[in-house]
RNA sequence: UGGGGUGUAGCCAAGCGGUAAGGCAGCGGCCUUUGGAGCCGCCAUUCGGAGGUUCGAAUCCUCCCGCCCCAGCCA
């Protein structure tokens, strides 16, 4: 399968042509490790690291580690983990941006010697009065003009520690009248006395986005450092930067970020729901993140395949989440076992089977891989089916069980309704009756009888009791960011996006399902095994995701047209 | 009102002067021991709008309109 085309592989195939950086191509991927990654990471892994691959180059994961102040080891230890379970492999070659803060220094060192940069006395408030506005120009800093000597000896005691925090800046000497306001004499070093979780407290100033990034591209050798929109402002920076400094000039490329419905992406805000407890953690099954939508059961198969789905482009777009779910269900029902569990279990017992027996029926594991092999699944008198499956008024079109209607037991009989027991009280249905016909052993009779419904159950002797927690979306809006005034997206909330329900029954070859895998509960959905709170005794399953369900969809419209 | 981007179907997205790929969603049908899966078919006379160039324009030119990003010592 060739990769469909898009606008940077026709850069890189034509800098290949040119036989530009001796035809290399060299990328990377550079997280600042101040969150969890999330689906919009997985784009530009894939992206950068796929790219890569396909070109037969090379690939680093460096940290963008230049702000102490929001960075963390734990996030570090997080991005690597879902990296390698993406499925990509940085060998030897992992950066941290504090690898190079002693070059980073030098460098600038060079910038004050060359005249192109200067120590700054004026405070963060100060700064932006003298940069102007989008139409305005700004005027030049009152300390502009220092000396190359003084700005080498400020800047060294910038560093030594002598000057108090955000009293003094490195700037580059750019434009202040630049219509481009990254050119307005942009901030190099900030003094920060934090403690960085790499270099420690050996640095009190810090290099700035701006000043770390393209330099740390060129020490790399990055041929084409692919990044979101929002830095298409900062390229003649960057390149400036580059220029200025005459070495190795990596190519920057902006691609527009991915956006999902029914779903936020920004870290700030994931970041939010953690901390004020509207999810269980980064990892809660209901979040964007590589690690939520690993434990909720997506593969990494499908993310990836996903991420090739969607392309890329520069213009800005939000992908129907349908999408992700139909890449995760293609892949699952090709390797997903098919499993028998009611998950709102309703008793049913079959009249006219003899008391104590009990028969091993075969099942096939799954009708798409024969491969996978058959298992036995006890069948007897008394039986637990969906409480869903049966209705004592059907509508129109409904072909599952109903007072007197004969429905198929998966790999099992057919049975027919003959009575249903209620709740004094309530009138709810709690015991349905029913009369099997012995020779429709296996689910089909020699008289070719059309039996349409095929019910899943388990047997109530055999099977035992698991959680199943249904996830739905997040938010309810397709946009959680289109609020009223003054509300924030926490308002769109989903209030259902969790129901947990303690007491489904699983057929009992799930007994030993170890944490992680992933089933096809059949005509429920796909579920794994939580790996978090599921325990041997008491096992807990995620659902990943549902299956099609076209009998919802003629129902809703069965509904609509009585109105 | 400065600068930088970007407009092709409900949602993504190909296209690069020769007459609108593909996927998702949706809708019909076939098939089915999962109302799953699979299979078949339908779904843009038109590319943000208006002019122009050309035998021929989504592709080139002009003007207009919409949307996104930028005034952190965040990345």
């Amino acid at each position: 399968m060739t990769p469909p085309p898009n606008f940077i592989r026709e850069i890189i195939e034509g800098d290949l042509k040119e036989g530009k950086n001796e035809g290399r191509v060299h990328t990377r991927f550079p997280p600042e490790p101040n969150g969890y990654l999330h689906i919009g990471h997985a784009k530009s892994i894939c992206l950068n690291f796929g790219l890569a691959a396909e070109y037969g180059g090379l690939y680093n994961l460096r940290f963008d580690d230049t702000n102490p102040s929001k960075e963390d080891v734990e996030y570090v230890d997080s991005i690597m983990e879902d990296v390698r379970w993406l499925g990509f492999d940085w060998e030897d070659r992992l950066f941290y941006a504090s690898d190079y803060f002693e070059k980073l220094y030098e460098y600038a060192v060079q910038l004050i010697k060359k005249s192109k940069a200067y120590v700054c006395d004026l405070s963060a408030d100060e700064i932006r009065e003298y940069r102007g506005t989008l139409t305005q120009p700004g005027q030049n800093s009152p300390y502009r003009e220092r000396s190359v000597e003084e700005n080498l000896d400020m800047f060294e005691r910038m560093r030594q520690g002598e000057f108090p925090d955000g009293s003094r800046t490195l700037r580059a000497k750019v434009d202040m009248a630049s219509p481009n306001l990254n050119m307005r004499d942009p901030v190099m070093y900030r003094i920060l006395r934090a403690s960085h979780h790499r270099t420690g407290d050996k640095w009190c100033v810090y290099a700035t986005y701006d000043w770390a990034h393209g330099q740390s591209d060129s020490i790399e050798g990055i041929t084409h450092s692919i990044c979101t929109l929002e830095f298409e402002d900062h390229r003649p920076l960057y390149d400036w930067f580059i220029d200025q400094l005459g070495i190795f000039h990596s190519q920057q490329i902006e691609f527009a970020r991915l956006n999902l419905s029914y779903t936020i992406m920004s870290k700030r805000k994931l970041l939010g729901l953690v901390q004020e407890g509207h999810v269980g953690g980064w990892d809660d099954p209901r979040m964007p993140t590589i690690s939520g939508l690993r434990r909720r059961g997506y593969t990494p198969e499908s993310i990836r395949d996903f991420c090739e789905r969607i392309g890329v482009a520069k213009r800005e777009s939000t992908v129907d989440i349908a999408l992700l779910e139909h890449c995760l269900r293609e892949d699952l029902n090709k390797r997903a076992p098919r499993v028998m569990v009611v998950l709102r279990p309703l008793r049913l017992v079959i009249d006219n089977y003899p008391e104590d027996q009990v028969e091993e029926l075969d099942a096939v594991n799954n009708p798409e891989d024969s491969s996978m092999g058959t298992r036995k699944v006890p069948f007897s008198r008394v039986l637990y089916i969906e409480k869903d499956d049966f209705r004592e008024d059907p509508p129109k079109k409904w072909f599952r069980l109903a007072p007197g209607r004969e429905v198929r037991l998966k790999h099992a009989y057919y049975v027919t309704c003959t009575d249903v027991v209620k709740d004094e009280k309530t009138g709810e249905v709690v015991e349905l009756h029913c009369a099997y016909d012995p020779e429709s052993r296996g689910g089909w009779t020699k008289d070719d009888r059309k039996v349409r419904g095929t019910l899943h159950w388990v047997s109530a002797a055999h099977s035992f009791p698991v959680e199943a927690r249904l996830y739905d979306h997040l938010f309810t809006k397709e946009d959680p960011d289109d609020v009223k005034e003054g509300m924030d997206f926490k308002s769109n909330l989903n209030p259902r996006s969790l129901e947990t329900l303690a007491s489904c029954q699983a057929e009992p070859s799930l007994k030993d399902a170890e944490p992680g895998s992933r089933f096809q509960f059949m005509r429920q959905g796909y579920f794994c095994v939580d790996t978090v709170d599921s325990t041997p005794d008491a096992l807990v399953f995620n659902r990943t995701a549902t299956l099609r369900d076209t009998w919802a969809k003629i129902e809703k419209a069965l509904q609509e047209s009585e109105k």
